[in-house]
DNA sequence: ACCTGTGGCTGATCAC
DNA sequence: GTGATCAGCCAC
């Protein structure tokens, strides 16, 4: 049976209920406000709140007088405990600790930690967390969506822009509840007002909504300040609270504004989407429509309507938009009820608000537990070491072209496998914290995965496997966390250790599959693409394998295809038993590129896959005649990217003189748009030269007119040239013969 | 105030 | 033209 209660995991109290908590001044006096959900009232209780900072002993007891001190067990070297009786007191000894020792409290290197988040620290040290007990379905999520008016004549809308208003506002919730504030004659301060009355009402624990954080609220904030009407959302009456803040999944990094409401949360699915594409890489787009089609929850018969012709159709037919509204607001609720579920299952074991759930990196959560539970134990905490650079895993590339009969093995979970087997750990952990962690989230997902079978309510059901596909994210991270240099236990050694004992251990697979007469084609960290040995009998071949292998180390074949396309390290294709093609690689699926350079590429693959290759150039005849008869929509042309940096960062570059020109932050700088990092620019190429600057010949798709079409056919003819002389050597002649 | 890691491929730009 | 460098995207 799952032990759900295991404090390293879960924290050390088990209180049920707590739906939300927060910093609160009475009487002089600093406490916690916690809600709990009991039945279905929400009731508060206040506790008392103690801050506190950690620190070096001498650095500390010089710097701090008449504090509470508590000596931490161990040889790590913040090993003193201050406790105050005041989050501004705690704020002052912070500050008086960065004067003396010339560290700032951000900086991961600092004799002392300071965790600026009185809900963290509170959390961090009681054991409490959120949501012990309480089922997803009694979270009280509310879906906010506004429709506004844009004043004719531009593209987008604008809350300081005279003339621009909110027409109406779409509140929901998942029990189907719905209402919709606005009529064509409602003045915008009586929606607002309205809509302030409704959240009291309904009293949400969470308030989602799809860019709620970049459109939704600013807008709202922006609307509610010029009808002068107060914003007060908060469960003790008090307005949203906005600073600007940054998102980071994996590559990207998402400017935003974040709103923080007293006693509830806020979750943009936007967000979510983002997380979810990391590990998936299948959405087209993070808009809502392409999101609820992608899982399958697309309102039907869905109603469109142009952003900026809403205010005219709301006049004409008002029941069209509302229902236009209604369908975001289903679509955001379903989607967030695919999503957030396992945010929600982490926020059980996390020292974070639900809200931080939603926006923490992995490596941050994994910190918090090692944290929790040293503290708990009164032990004392490391500093992180300084970065050092180390090698990762094993990629290599033996043969190219395509490749009849392939199979496929793969290191089970090789890192966390590698780690537990040869107990790489934090050399700073005396607890083996890290590895016991890593340990039971191994077990527990097992235990759940083969739970999953056994006969559960759909809800139970909906739970493991968030909870399994949580734990396999989790456990997957702990590798990075040794390498990350912000990680309170970070180990370079350690993690140096790890890639290189995979490298080793992949080495001698490769030998092994020699040995037994197969042919290794690629390979990438702790999988395998080879071609089996001519005669051979796959039980076998699979057997003399396996015994070859190191204690507590697994090795599946977990894949047989037809054939393989094997174009350059972490760049192939794949053509399945059922005729389906897997296509892996940003040389050959990236979205970055142009939509006919995926197409084209999806198609010539197929025939290379299937053996004909000589069609290729045929396809090329095909493409180039859509290019020069202007065939497709300006979409297939275009190139879709992302912001990594705000256009004004490029810009400061630019003025310094540093950096080179680029097409689509030139574009997002006269588009006179307040673009931010994270955003998506579409353009294509104008002109009529092959080779132009592409900086200096770059248009917004959105400014594309297809009464006078102007892309450069030259420009884009030459990219198909140059794409099929990509593929040349695998669809001559001499490859097909070579083939048979 | 925020952040998991390394490795590989491509197109665009820019100095040479 | 060529090579170096960077940004973006992707595999694991």
């Amino acid at each position: 049976m799952l032990k759900l209660d295991d404090p390293l995991l879960f924290g050390a109290n088990a209180d049920p209920g707590l739906v939300a908590l927060e910093h609160i001044r009475r009487d002089d006096q600093d406490l916690m406000r916690l809600f709990f959900r009991r039945g279905d009232q929400t009731e508060a209780m206040d506790e008392p709140f103690e801050p506190f900072i950690v620190g070096e002993t001498a650095l500390l007891r010089a710097c701090l007088k008449n504090v509470c001190l508590v000596p931490l067990q161990g040889d790590n070297p913040l090993n003193l405990l201050a406790r105050f009786a005041t989050w501004e007191a705690c704020g002052a000894a912070k500050d008086a600790l960065a004067k003396a020792c010339g560290v700032s409290a951000g900086a991961a290197s600092a004799p002392y930690l300071f965790i600026n988040d009185p809900v963290g620290q509170h959390l961090l040290r009681t054991g409490r967390t959120l949501f012990k007990d309480l089922p997803f379905e009694k979270l009280r999520r509310m879906q906010v969506d506004i429709e506004c008016h844009t004043t004719p004549g531009y593209e987008f809308c604008n809350p300081e822009r005279e003339g621009d208003r909110i027409l109406v506002i779409g509140v929901g919730d998942q029990t189907g509840w719905r209402e919709l504030i606005g009529r064509p004659d409602m003045p915008e301060a009586d929606i607002l007002k309205r809509f302030v009355a409704v959240i009291h009402e309904r009293d949400p624990d969470v308030v989602e909504g799809h860019n709620i954080f970049n459109f939704d609220l600013p807008y709202l904030v922006e609307r509610a300040r010029h009808c002068r009407v107060k914003l007060i959302i908060g469960r003790d009456h008090s307005p949203a609270r906005r600073r600007s803040s940054r998102f980071t999944v994996a590559d990207r990094t998402i400017a935003y504004d974040r709103f923080d409401v007293f006693g509830r949360h806020v979750v943009d699915t936007m967000f979510l989407l983002h997380i979810y594409d990391v590990s998936h890489r299948t959405l087209e787009s993070f808009g809502l429509k392409n999101a609820a089609r992608h899982f399958g929850v697309a309102a039907p018969g869905r109603t469109y309507i142009d952003g900026r012709a809403i205010a005219g159709e709301f006049r004409r037919d008002s029941e069209k938009v509302l229902r236009y509204l209604a369908d975001d607001l289903s679509e955001t609720q379903a989607i967030s009820a695919l999503l957030s579920r396992s945010h929600f299952l982490q926020t059980r074991m996390l020292p974070f608000a639900y809200q931080n759930v939603c926006v923490r990196g992995n490596a941050a959560k994994i910190d918090a537990l090692l944290l929790r539970d040293y503290l708990r134990q009164g032990y004392a905490l490391p500093k992180p070491d300084a970065p050092v650079d180390f090698e990762g895993g094993y990629t290599d590339i033996f043969e190219t072209g395509v490749i009849r009969n392939v199979e496929h093995c793969d290191v089970r979970s090789l890192y966390p496998s590698l780690m537990l087997v040869r107990r790489l750990a934090p050399a700073t952990d005396p607890l083996g914290s890290f590895l016991k962690m890593l340990q039971e989230l191994r077990d527990f997902r097992l235990e759940v995965k083969a739970g999953m079978r056994r006969d559960l309510t759909e809800a139970q059901r909906h739970d493991a496997e968030a909870l399994q596909s949580t734990f396999k994210v989790l456990i997957n991270s702990f590798y990075g966390y040794l390498g990350f240099s912000q990680a309170r236990f970070c180990d370079f050694q350690a993690a140096e250790t790890v890639t290189r004992e995979g490298r080793l251990l992949l080495a001698d697979m490769i030998g092994w599959l020699r040995e037994l007469d197969a042919r290794p084609i690629e390979i990438d960290t702790d999988g395998i693409y080879f071609t089996p040995p001519e005669k051979y009998d796959s039980a076998k071949f699979q057997a003399a394998f396996q015994s070859r292998l190191p204690p507590g180390i697994e090795v599946e074949f977990d894949g047989r295809y037809r054939a393989m396309f094997s174009y350059k390290m972490k760049n192939y294709a794949l053509l399945e038993e059922n005729g389906e093609i897997v296509i892996k690689g940003a040389a050959l699926k990236s979205r970055g590129l142009e939509p006919f350079q995926r197409d084209f590429m999806r198609e010539a693959i197929r025939c290379l896959l299937e053996g004909r290759g000589s069609d290729v150039g045929v396809l090329k005849q095909q493409y180039a005649a859509a290019i020069r008869d202007h065939v497709w929509p300006i979409e297939k042309l275009a190139k879709t990217e992302h912001l990594q940096d705000a256009p004004a960062a490029y810009a400061a570059k630019q003025a310094r003189g540093t950096g080179s020109r680029n097409a689509v932050y030139e574009l997002a700088l006269k588009s006179g748009r307040d673009y931010r990092s994270g955003d998506q620019i579409s353009y294509y190429v104008t002109g009529t030269r092959k080779a132009v600057a592409v900086h200096e010949n770059a248009r917004l798709t959105s400014e594309w007119n297809p009464s006078s079409r102007d892309e450069n056919i030259a420009y884009y003819l030459g990219k198909l040239d140059s794409l099929y002389a990509k593929f040349g050597e695998f669809h001559s002649p001499q490859a097909e013969l070579a083939l048979n």
